[in-house]
DNA sequence: AAGTCGTGGCT
DNA sequence: TAGCCAAGACT
């Protein structure tokens, strides 16, 4: 097997041995599974991901089976994932798949894009690991350990460039299966070794030839990376009403929302864009229910 | 194209 | 303790 950068067989020998044993990563995992893993992983972590993701597969091992269902049924699964618009998406996409594709999850990275709620990074990451094509696989892990490794920064750019994306295609194996491996060992490198806060570089497989490292591992000095302040964000008030319609068996008076938020003009605000989202449905008789 | 969109664990 | 951060997508 030929590499491509000094890089490619020390992180792949480090992924045989140091592999987390995944679910969805085992060899009878479908490219359903697979999507459905990629789109509760979104700014997700792994360890709230997996109680879930094995109830939803469960319950609908098929793209048809939960097309066959309400989107709210959706919704009340995804629990308390985060980011429930994913559930709805999800719900979409299952029945494009099911409209569309004949019930099957489409292989080809055009046509994942083409479905709600899968990007760039989903499309490339359901391509290259259910069905092992060759595709830049590029999240947040990857983009930092690329940005380490080669470029001897502490952190990517805020909003990803055309030049991380020329990298990370350069890198790639030839060979398909071998890139699509690539791209998981990456992945799981920046997850497990090379993380955000306090890199293990100790037990890196790369570290002698990390530009980070031979740099003297520099702080990051660019621009402020985050601030995602919650507390009393309309998200939070979102996020308490949607739990209580989560929560209840049936439709729910209007005064059940409103005990959980005082604020009434946030309140309202919030459970207006709810409705506007198609997470929330307001019936006739004044009262609310997830989507049917 | 910068803002918005949940939630909880970790340091 | 209070930010920081987690396999992004959409507008």
């Amino acid at each position: 097997m030929k590499s491509n950068s000094a890089y490619t067989e020390p992180i792949l020998d480090w992924y045989e041995k140091n592999a987390r044993d995944l679910p969805w990563r085992a060899p009878d995992a479908t490219p359903w599974g697979i999507l459905v893993s990629e789109i509760m992983l979104q700014q997700t972590p792994v360890s709230r991901v997996l109680p879930v993701w094995r109830a939803w597969m469960n319950r609908w091992p098929t793209p048809a089976a939960l097309a066959a269902e309400p989107s709210g049924e959706a919704v009340r699964a995804w629990g308390r994932l985060g980011y429930p618009r994913r559930a709805l998406r999800l719900h979409e996409t299952a029945r494009a798949i099911t409209e569309r594709h004949r019930g099957e999850v489409p292989s080809s990275h055009a046509d994942l894009l083409a479905l709600p709620g899968i990007g760039a990074y989903t499309a490339a990451a359901v391509a290259s690991f259910a069905f092992g094509q060759r595709h830049a696989v590029l999240d947040t892990n990857v983009r930092r350990v690329l940005a380490r490794l080669i470029s001897g920064e502490e952190y990517p750019p805020r909003s990803q460039t055309k030049a991380e994306v020329k990298r990370a295609e350069s890198l790639l194996p030839l060979d398909p299966p071998t890139a699509a491996r690539w791209a998981v060992a990456v992945m799981e490198l920046g997850a497990l070794v090379c993380t955000a806060r306090t890199p293990r570089c100790v037990d890196c497989p790369v570290f002698a030839t990390c530009a980070w490292q031979l740099a003297g591992r520099p702080a990051y000095d660019g621009p402020p990376r985050r601030g995602q302040t919650y507390a009393g964000t309309d998200r939070q008030c979102r996020g308490r009403l949607l739990a209580v319609l989560r929560d209840a068996d049936g439709p729910v008076e209007k005064a059940a929302l409103d005990v959980v938020w005082s604020d009434a003009l946030q309140r309202e605000r919030a459970l207006d864009a709810l409705i506007a989202d198609g997470l929330v449905d307001p019936l006739e008789d004044g009262r609310y229910a997830l989507p049917t």
